[in-house]
DNA sequence: ACAGTGTCAGACAACGTTGTCATGTAGGAG
DNA sequence: CTCCTACATGACAACGTTGTCTGACACTGT
């Protein structure tokens, strides 16, 4: 492994140009930098990661913390991610936090803020869950890395929010059952103190309204975003003496559980009762029928909180960051709606 | 930030021996480890992992390497090998290899180089397709760097393979469906050169000779292991005049494809034909039926691969590496199967 | 002619660890 | 009592970069 001297020494110059050419730094005269750009190119030589960020106090690291239940959504993020931070000589990190509740878990947690604080990401991505815990997100703030979060409504200064207009989806995906005239909708949760859960109840709730429709609070049910509690909602649902004639899931996973619950009473969708979901994740276009849903671009989030987090280190200005942006989300007409069966 | 000379002021040792502390070397008396954690403690002392890396030449860091196009198998092992790594105090970096072909992407197939060669990754995981491919796996020895290879056969010296029996596991569920009373049973490949493909093929093979079932050519399908390609697989065999009565679809997802396809036709498993998947992925108990199929420990990959790694460069020994670790599958009977139709 | 300014290059120290070597002490064998 | 070994500690250098400082040179405007 060739280092810098080896470099200098070839191109007849101090350790201390070849540096400024490798970083790119100006003041360094053209045909120098040519000269030491053939150097470097004919020893194949390549910077170390580790002196580098010794000296620089930067570990061109971005951390992607996740829950220990990784989805198909944070797995999408992930690949974002990774595709700006290998285009931009960044390292992605994955990082489990366990529950920030829960004190069993103490001994982890410990284990992680020493791998955090050991390796000094210069960044942080925050997904749902985490994205909507104020304090993690204030811990890292306060341990001087930029942080990224996903999927929330709400942002402080200095952080970047990365998100789709959930309530105006969930609107749309409301609107889109009630113009096939549906009026009896039932509603499954996703876990409860998410934002993603409030926002797209909020939509909903707010079509219903605007059409004079009552709630019937029976038709709420909890969940939790898996593919289980939507099993389990949906047979509770459609098996009632008055079933709902749709039903809007808060994600995908809990949409398919419907379709199966709905199976094995012997009652199929779109024929017997309409669902939706929400995400657009792989399940989506796998089940039987196929499901209408709302696309999140939620590789483009990966992308975008990269590229801004990236921005915010690499520009000096001090008045990065603290950014809002709303992605365009779009609403995926595929098979599991159709009119009520006796309208 | 306290470092480690801060420690050694507190309890008024040298540095050299706060650094022992740390990393558990012997030659320390006990009082004086005792009171070296402490000072360490009190000052809430992390070491910096860049600085340990310059000098020690370790990185602490593993990498997965995998496909741009990521699938639930690897992101189960990913989770896996997050779990010992991060218990095991070391830094997962997930990174993303272009195609080993086509030279379109030789930028990036350059920039991956530098990527692994700055940050010196103490081992690689490899999963398939790249496990498949022996010079990748070659070009890592070559660096210096550990390898784990997982779902793969053959096995070189000192690559450790991490697997099951994949012939067997087919053949087992390839009797299933003979059993059942099946004659004609379909076959969805999944991508070529892949010894996944491969070996489920040969156990099927295997299974009809055993039976002196004649195996129609024309009943095995390619595939690619996406679940599109399952439902134009599923579809043609179906569409047949003389369709199978059952389906070996190379994995869950194609499988999956198959289901669906079958639903177009206005068939539905198991009743007009019975189909089994490979892998037991998310999706296996999320389709109506639920799949038949064959779980692999995916998960359990992700943490021998590594612990064997790990393991490979804290031993001293220069004996580690190259073993063959092969896992137990388990054969998981849910609803896709039944008797043929007109049995 | 001279100070002031902008450009370019190198010398040197520093980042925070760990490896090497030297040194000191205690205990057991001869 | 001496020699040898095993244990216990510390001094110092080294890892490969980048930050700071200093200096040389070439302009410009007075």
């Amino acid at each position: 492994m060739s280092t810098m001297l080896d470099v200098a020494k070839l191109a007849g110059v101090s350790v201390k140009t070849v540096s400024r050419v490798i970083n790119n730094e100006p003041y360094v005269q053209d045909a120098l930098r040519a000269r030491v750009k053939a150097a470097a190119k004919d020893l194949g030589y390549i910077p170390s990661a580790s002196a580098r960020s010794l000296r620089s106090r930067r570990s061109y690291q971005i951390h992607m913390i996740s829950h220990i239940i990784t989805t198909p959504y944070v797995h999408a993020i992930q690949a974002g991610a990774m595709q700006v931070c290998q285009s931009d000589g960044y390292q992605l990190v994955v990082s489990v936090l366990p529950d920030i509740d829960g004190d069993p878990v103490d001994v982890m947690r410990e284990r992680f803020a020493r791998h955090i604080a050991a390796n000094k990401p210069d960044g942080v991505i925050l997904v749902p869950p985490f994205a909507d815990l104020e304090d993690v997100s204030h811990w890292f703030e306060d341990q001087g890395v930029a942080v990224a979060k996903i999927g929330v409504r709400s942002t402080d200064h200095s952080i970047l929010a990365v998100q789709i207009d959930e309530y105006e989806a969930a609107r749309e995906l409301t609107g889109l059952l009630v113009e096939h005239g549906h009026r009896r909708i039932g509603f499954i949760r996703g876990r409860e103190n998410e934002s993603a859960t409030e926002e797209r109840f909020r939509g909903f709730q707010a079509v219903l309204d605007d059409h004079n429709l009552p709630l019937d609070p029976s038709l709420v049910m909890p969940g939790n975003f898996h593919f289980s509690s939507g099993v389990e909602a949906g047979a509770r649902l459609l098996g009632r003496s008055d079933p709902p004639t749709a039903i809007f899931a808060a994600n995908d996973d809990m949409a398919a559980g419907v379709i199966v619950a709905g199976h094995k009473l012997g009652l199929i969708a779109p024929r017997d009762f309409s669902v939706v979901g929400f995400d657009d994740s792989a399940i989506a276009e796998k089940t039987w029928p196929a499901l209408t849903t709302v696309r999140q671009p939620v590789l483009e989030f990966g992308t975008v909180a990269t590229a801004g987090l990236i921005r915010s280190f690499e520009g000096e200005g001090p008045e990065n960051g603290g950014e809002r942006r709303v992605l365009d989300y779009l609403l995926v007409s595929r098979d599991s709606v159709a009119a009520p069966p006796r309208c």
